[in-house]
RNA sequence: GGGGAUGUGGUGGAACUGGUAGACACGCUUGGCUUAGAACCAAGUGCCGAAAGGUGUGGGGGUUCGACUCCCUCCAUCCCUACCA
């Protein structure tokens, strides 16, 4: 090698190029050698990437790399999350095609991939809007189907009366149309339902077994939110009856109103016969139905005419039409206890309707469980006795029953959109008739060039089959496409069926890394999604990803990057300023993976230069041949300790950590920790071995990071024809990891006060006489008695005086 | 409103099982090299203090010989909240 500079655009292209020529990441099944699956999240291509994909890929690309080292044979495809909004909006905007649209930022987004050098099989690489792949999405929907997970029913959506459209909660502001500006109102629609709560038990017992971060464990815990209540009806004056959903029948006799939700069928009756309560409704309803938003509106209350009787007394309550009231939770009525709930009761203040304190308590409202107080036969009972008995009596007399509830609702999967998979429905006579495998894929139809999409609805040719039939002419929820992808990447050149024997050899998904933002939706719809796969005989075992790596989000001055702030920063531009590995090794350097990371355009330049660092100690050298000289000396012995300690460091950090960050910071350690007189030409033979020996290991131990260099100095440095590192992760020698002495840290009170160098067996009475002999020690323990003495093997020694 | 996180120098972060707080970098300062700059190399760098020493991990309280780490409480910021992906 002769004395050039670094220049990292054209060691990744020479290597790069080397990778193609071999088909270097094309992945079979093998007996041979344990697989494993490494699957990131697949992108949605939205024209170039974006700092987190460069992240989310880099991490993945690192474990792949190391996981190879390590003799593993390693899967690891890419695709493209390729229908959705933006690209609908982007076809509506400059009235093209978004098939043409979506193709191009694929092709572009595809080739910085290639330039981050990325190791993925393209050979299995699929597109979510490519037929080939939704035909398949169609034939599952079916299957679901004859299983009885798929069915109609009326739900809500945001309107926009002037568009005429259905719009996301994100084109939703402030209540009004982002394009229109219109007041959005909720309406009801007939929606495709999947039965995601048939599974909801499993989906939370399930979660146990799962090695998966701690958070998001308890996020999808919950948001399936199991709990254990009552139902309880409430007769109505006219012989009908009300039943609520309680978690807290204890509080029972502190009802003083009922609550029913806008949408609750009592509510719409009333509506059609009172303008006033129609109003009512329609000022309820002009809220967007994001969960968030709901919540924060201000609590709205209608009382009605009607009244039901309190089950246990002797007294009527009115019945409210309340927008705190949810349908979609419960019974879609509420009993309200103002002096134990906190929504009730402010409520309650608002209406001036009665609090009624049957709790032990100091202060209301209060939610917590206590002794019951004015609630005759149970007044002095504890809450959690009192439900239960009280629950026996509601069985006894048929008027109410303990139940099991879910928060979890079921998976509304019907949009009123273009740029999405065709739901394989016709209707015959209005009635719904699901296509044969022979019919399908039902594709989406062509746009004519310089036409922007519109729905399917008015697209006569698309739905109109005549004699009475009719398409279907909404498209599946994105995360149905997203579901299922990282079980048909297995098969994904397969043309003859949607998955095959491979899945059974691949699947689960071995580590499967994402955003931190994909903690509850995207990863509880795939685990139902397996589940119900697993139950129509397409795949094995229970869940699709064993482990789960979250990845922080990468932020510009505190704040996560965005267009409206104005903070996005192009990877492309230092791409092309410093080279793959100088970003790789970046973003791997910055922070732990599952924290966020802080972008500096200045601090990248010291990747770089650690880079350059290493580049010019390989400058000019060969590896050294011979065989391992018998003695070495001190400082030798030091740098081979130094050495072995940081391959076992960094070992740990790859394999149990996730923690790339710390093992860079070892490697840079063992670099600086290299005498000058080691790299010298006129080195003695001894240290030569020593230098050999880290650099061998810097190099592996980099690789993984900083696939490009690594291998090019390799290949030069051992003059080696290798095109991976593949089953080459050096081990560490136990031997050199042995201390001869170690640094006693001695503290008074808690204090350290002094640091001696001891031999490791050093017995702790001649510790204890040592420690006191420190001459600054010495001075504080003077004239105090020593009350006690706490000794940490090899660590420290503490005196308490 | 609910759920989940995070908080350590000027900055990113380290401290893995309760045992030396600030590893490794960025930045900055000084010096070297250079006509100058860039690059590179060397030394220094939590805060107060001349030093001795004191002090310090969002605020307050607690447990402990010892707390960034465990407990209670408060504050701030971020993510998700079912039609953004």
């Amino acid at each position: 090698m002769s004395a050039t500079e670094y220049n990292p655009a054209e060691v990744e292209n020479i290597i790069q190029e080397s990778w193609k020529k071999n088909n270097s990441y094309k992945a079979t099944p093998s007996k041979a050698k344990e697989k494993f699956y490494c699957l990131s999240m697949f992108p949605y291509p939205s024209g170039k990437l974006h700092m987190g994909h460069v992240r989310n890929y880099t991490i993945g690309d690192v474990i792949s790399r190391f996981k190879r080292m390590q003799g593993f044979n390693v899967f690891q495809p890419m695709g493209w999350d390729a229908f959705g909004l933006p690209a609908e909006n982007a076809a509506i905007k400059n009235k093209v095609d978004p098939q043409s649209w979506t193709e191009q930022n694929i092709e572009n987004m595809k080739s910085q991939l290639e330039r981050l050098g990325f190791s993925y099989d393209w050979s299995k690489e699929l597109k979510t809007c490519d037929p080939d792949y939704f035909r398949w999405e169609q034939e599952i929907f079916t299957l679901l189907h004859k299983q009885g997970l798929v069915y109609r029913k009326k739900s809500l959506v945001n309107w926009d009366p002037i568009d005429e459209t259905v719009l996301a909660n994100e084109q939703v502001i402030d209540g009004k149309g982002w394009r229109s500006g219109a007041t959005v109102e909720l309406k009801e629609i007939d929606q495709w339902f999947l039965k995601i709560t048939d599974y909801a038990d499993e989906l939370l017992s399930s979660i146990e077994n799962l090695d998966w971060p701690e958070n998001v464990k308890s996020m999808q815990k919950n948001w399936i939110g199991k709990s254990f209540g009552s139902e309880i009806k409430f007769s109505l004056l006219d012989e009908e009856e009300l039943t609520a959903f309680t978690t807290r029948i204890d509080t029972i006799y502190g009802v003083t109103y009922i609550a029913i939700s806008p949408n609750h069928p009592l509510a719409q009756n009333l509506a059609s016969e009172s303008p006033e309560i129609n109003e009512f409704i329609k000022k309820c309803n002009a809220t967007k139905m994001a969960e968030a938003d709901m919540a924060k509106a201000e609590k709205l209350g209608l009382k009605t005419s009607f009244k039901v009787k309190h089950p246990f007394l002797d007294a009527n309550l009115d019945v409210w039409i309340a927008n705190y009231v949810l349908m979609d939770y419960g019974t879609g009525v509420v009993m309200g206890v103002p002096a134990h709930d906190e929504r009730d009761f402010e409520f309650a203040q608002k209406y001036n309707i009665e609090i009624k304190k049957v709790i032990e308590c100091d202060e209301l409202p209060s939610p917590k469980k206590g002794t019951l107080v004015n609630s005759h036969n149970f007044s002095g009972q504890e809450s959690d006795e009192a439900i239960k008995n009280i629950n026996n009596y509601l069985e006894k007399n048929g008027i109410g029953k303990s139940i099991e509830n879910f928060r979890l609702r079921d998976w509304g999967v019907s949009r009123q959109r273009f740029w999405g998979c065709p739901i394989p429905v016709i209707y015959e006579d209005g009635e719904p008739v699901f296509l044969e495998n022979k019919d399908l894929p039902v594709k989406l139809p062509k746009i004519k060039e310089g036409d922007a999409p519109k729905p399917l609805s008015q697209n006569k040719a698309f739905f109109d089959l005549g004699t009475g039939k009719t398409r279907e002419v909404d498209t599946f929820d994105t995360f149905v496409d997203s579901s299922w992808y990282y079980a048909r990447f297995t098969a994904a050149d397969n043309n003859d069926k949607a998955l095959d024997e491979n899945s059974k050899y691949w699947l689960p998904v071995d580590l499967y890394i994402g955003g931190i933002e994909h903690a509850i939706l995207h990863l509880l719809y795939s685990r139902f999604f397996h589940k119900a796969m697993r139950d129509v005989g397409l795949v094995e075992g229970d869940e699709p990803f064993k482990k789960l790596l979250t990845q922080g989000m990468v932020l510009k001055d505190g704040y996560k990057m965005s267009k409206s702030k104005g903070n996005t920063v192009d990877p492309q531009k230092f791409i092309d300023q410093y080279g793959a590995d100088t970003i790789r090794l970046y973003m791997m350097f910055t922070s732990p993976p599952e924290q966020s990371l802080e972008w500096s355009d200045t601090a990248i330049e010291g990747s770089y230069r650690f880079l350059k660092r290493i580049w010019n100690l390989l400058s000019e050298r060969k590896q050294f041949a011979e065989k391992q000289p018998d003695e070495f000396t001190k400082q030798e012995l030091e740098l081979r300790q130094k050495s072995h300690k940081t391959l076992k460091k960094v070992t740990h950090d790859y394999a149990e950590r996730n923690s790339f960050n710390t093992a860079i910071a070892s490697i840079m350690e063992l670099l600086n920790a290299i005498p000058e007189s080691f790299k010298a030409n006129d080195a003695t033979i001894a240290q030569k071995f020593c230098l050999d020996e880290v650099i061998q290991f810097t190099l592996k131990m980099l690789s993984p990071i900083t696939p490009h260099i690594s291998l090019y100095l390799w290949k030069e440095y051992s003059e080696s024809n290798g095109n991976d590192f593949e089953d080459s992760w050096p081990i560490y020698d136990e031997e050199f990891l042995q201390l001869e002495d170690f640094q006693l840290i001695i503290q008074v009170n808690g204090k350290v006060r002094g640091k001696e160098n001891v031999s490791v067996d050093t017995e702790q009475a001649e510790i204890e006489v040592l420690a006191k002999e420190n001459e600054n020690v010495k001075k504080i323990i003077a004239n105090h008695p020593i009350k006690k003495v706490i000794y940490v093997k090899e660590k420290l020694i503490n005196f308490v005086i």
